[in-house]
DNA sequence: AAATTATGTGCAATCGATTGCATTTATAAA
DNA sequence: TTTATAAATGCAATCGATTGCACATAATTT
C-alpha cells in the first residue's frame, strides 16, 4: 500500500489556476465565489478523489462535529438503543460518533473520557461505570468546555443535562402489580448503591411495600445481585430460607432475572405459580424465555434521540451558558408470563 | 459554557521559558530533553491541565490511531463481540474505534466509508450490507491508503485483507448432523446470494444432501428469508406444502430461526420431533427458547482480536505491500434440543 | 589545550483547511 | 465619463503539534 499522497485542495487550486482560498469558499459553498468556478471546483474535486481532511478543517474551526459515547456494554439492550437513537438523529447532520465501552471499569471510563478530550469531540454522552465514585473525570469535560449529557446511569453530584428514566416509578408500579398478583414475600435484588437508579429503584420498592402495609424483610434484600450468575446466586440463597420469597424483583436487570428464572427451574420452583419474577429493561430475550419475564421497558431509543436532540438544541445558543437540567421519561412496565398468576392472555 | 482556551504547548513553554520544540519533545518521551526540563514539562502540563490536540498531532504527523468500524448492526451478537474483540486488542495501544452502522444500507454503509476516509482512520474494518453490488467504496479506501479489513460479510471482489468464518464446513456440518438425527426433508432459508458467505452456506448444505443421496428439492429452499418476520413467512409456506419438510436450516441467522420456531409453536408443530430447527451465529438468546435452538457459533469475539492483530502485524511493515489473504475461522456446531430427537443431554 | 563527540535547545517549516482583510474587476449609479 | 458599490479572488495568518537542521554548550577523547 504506497502511501500515495491525498489530493489536497492545493492539487486543485493548481489545477484550475486559482487560489486554495476560492477552492476552499467552492467547497464550502460560500457566497463569494463565482458560480461558474464553484462548478469547475466541484467538478476538479471529483475528478481527482478529493477527501476534505477532516483534521485540518476541524483543527482550523475548533470544531469536531464528533460526539463520544461512554457506555459500560455497547451490547445492552439499552445501550444499543440509545446509541442508535443518537445516531439516527446526528447521522443526517454529518456528525461522527465515536463510541467507547467502559466494560464498568472505572478505571477504563476515565481513560475513554480522556481520550475523547483529546479528540476535541463536541460533546461527550456517558453513562458512567458501576464502579467508582469519584467524578472528577467528568467535571474535567466540562472545564473543557466540551459539552457532557449524561443518561441513565448519572454521577448527581455532577450539574449537567441529564436524561433519564423514572426509575422510582417504574419499580413502584412494578411492585405494585406483583402484590396486585397476590405476591407477598417480595424480594429485591439491589444494585450497586452509589448509583442513582439503582437507589431510585430500591426507594420504589420500599414505597410499594408501605403503601400495601407489607413489611420490609431485610433478608429479603440482596446487594450487589446484577449480573446472571449473582442473580443466580442470590436466589438460591433466598430460596433456602426458612421462609422463602413468593417473587423476586431483579431491580438490576433483566440478566439477573434470568438467573433467577434458571436457579428456579433447576429447583422445580413453578414460575409464576410458586415465584413471581420481575426484571429490568426489557431485554429482547425477556420475551423469548420460558416463561416470558415480566419487566420495565425504558424506551431507550427515544433516550438516544432526545439526547441528541438535546444537545443540537444546546449548541444553538451557544453563547448562553448550560442550564443543568434532567429530563425524565416515564418508563413503562411490560407484563409477561413470569408475574401472571392471575391471569395473563 | 464558555469557550475556555485551552492549555497548549505554547502555553507550557512560556511559563517554562522555553520553546515549544522542547515542550513538544518532552510529552513525547524524546532522548533529546534534559531529564530536568522532562520533568518540569510534565508537572506543569498537570498542572494547567494540558491535553495533546490530538487534531494537531494527527495533521502533522499523517496518522491518526483510529480505526473506522462499519457493521450492519452493532447489536447482533456476531458484531458486538468483534467490536470487542478489536477494542481489547487495540486499546492497550491507544487507539480509538469509531463505530458506524450500515443498518444493512448500501447508502449508509458508502456514507459511513467516506466519513471515515475522511476522518484519516488508519484503517476501515467492514462487514458490508446486504443490500448492495457496488463495491467501489472499498477500492477507494485502499486508494486512499488506508488500510482495509473485510470481515464476516465480505465483498469478493475487492482484494484485501479477509478475516471470515468457514461457511460452507460450518454448513455441510449442521446439515450432516440434522441427517444423522433422522431429517430428510430439509429446507433452506437462504440469505441475499451475492453475499459470499450465504453462497457459501447453500453450497454447503447442498454438499452434505449430495453426500447423503438425498435429493435437493427446490421448493424447499426460500430466498431472503433473513430476518424474524421473512423467516416466519417463509415457515408458513414451507409448513403448508403438501410434503411439508421435516427441518429448516435458517442459514442466515438466528434471528430467523426464532421465527422459524414461533410459527411451528403456533402451528401446533413439535420442535424437534416433527420439525428440527437449525440456525446461525449463536445469538445468547438461542440458549433462551424453548426448547432452546441449535446454532453455529462464529467464534466472533476471536474474530476481533485477530482483525486487530492483523492490523498492528501489517502496519508494521510499512514498506511491503499487503498481500491480500483470507484467515478463515473455523465455526462450530452448537448442538441444542431444537435438532434433538435422537438424544438430548 | 585542541579536537571530537554528545547533549540540549531553538528556529522555522510543515501538515491542510479556513477566513479577515486587501485588492482587483465588473457593474450600477451619478 | 467618473464615482460608488458589489462581486470575486488573492494574500497571509492561523489552528497546535512535530521535526529536520543549525547552533551552543558540556563532556570526552587524544
Amino acid at each position: 500500500m504506497k502511501p500515495k499522497k491525498r489530493t489536497t485542495i492545493y492539487d486543485i487550486a493548481e489545477k484550475l489556476n486559482i487560489t486554495a482560498s476560492s477552492v476552499s469558499r467552492a467547497l464550502n459553498n460560500s457566497s463569494h465565489v463565482n458560480e461558474e468556478t464553484k462548478k469547475l471546483v466541484l467538478k476538479t474535486a471529483a475528478e481527482l478523489n478529493y477527501k476534505r481532511n477532516i483534521l485540518a478543517s476541524n483543527l482550523r474551526k475548533g470544531e469536531s462535529k464528533t460526539i463520544g459515547i461512554v457506555v459500560p456494554r455497547i451490547n445492552q439492550n439499552i445501550f444499543s438503543n440509545v446509541i442508535a437513537g443518537i445516531e439516527e438523529t446526528t447521522y443526517s447532520k454529518d456528525y461522527n460518533l465515536i463510541i467507547c465501552q467502559s466494560n464498568e471499569s472505572h478505571e477504563k471510563e476515565v481513560k475513554s473520557v480522556n481520550a475523547l478530550i483529546n479528540q476535541h469531540v463536541d460533546c461527550i454522552v456517558i453513562s458512567v461505570a458501576a464502579e467508582g465514585s469519584d467524578y472528577s473525570h467528568l467535571q474535567n469535560v466540562i472545564d473543557h468546555g466540551i459539552k457532557l449529557i449524561q443518561f441513565d446511569r448519572v454521577a448527581d453530584e455532577v450539574e449537567t443535562l441529564k436524561v433519564l428514566n423514572d426509575n422510582h416509578q417504574a419499580s413502584l408500579e412494578g411492585i405494585t402489580h406483583l402484590i396486585e398478583q397476590g405476591y407477598k414475600r417480595i424480594a429485591l435484588l439491589e444494585g450497586p448503591q452509589n448509583l442513582d437508579i439503582f437507589r431510585q429503584r430500591k426507594q420504589g420498592y420500599l414505597e410499594a411495600l408501605k403503601l400495601h402495609n407489607l413489611p420490609v424483610i431485610n433478608e429479603l434484600i440482596i446487594e450487589n445481585a446484577w449480573t446472571k450468575e449473582l442473580g443466580a446466586e442470590a436466589t438460591r440463597k433466598l430460596l433456602n430460607l426458612p421462609e422463602p420469597p413468593d417473587a423476586i424483583f431483579a431491580s438490576t436487570s433483566d440478566f439477573s432475572a434470568l438467573g433467577v428464572l434458571e436457579v428456579a427451574t433447576s429447583m422445580g420452583i413453578k414460575v409464576p405459580s410458586e415465584l413471581g419474577i420481575l426484571g429490568y429493561s426489557n431485554e429482547p430475550f425477556t420475551e423469548l424465555t420460558s416463561p416470558s419475564i415480566t419487566t420495565i421497558d425504558q424506551f431507550s431509543h427515544y433516550m438516544g434521540k432526545t439526547i441528541a436532540n438535546l444537545y443540537f438544541q444546546e449548541s444553538e445558543n451557544k453563547e448562553s451558558p448550560v442550564v443543568p437540567r434532567t429530563i425524565s421519561v416515564k418508563p413503562k412496565l411490560i407484563i409477561r408470563a413470569s408475574t401472571s398468576r392471575r391471569s395473563y392472555k
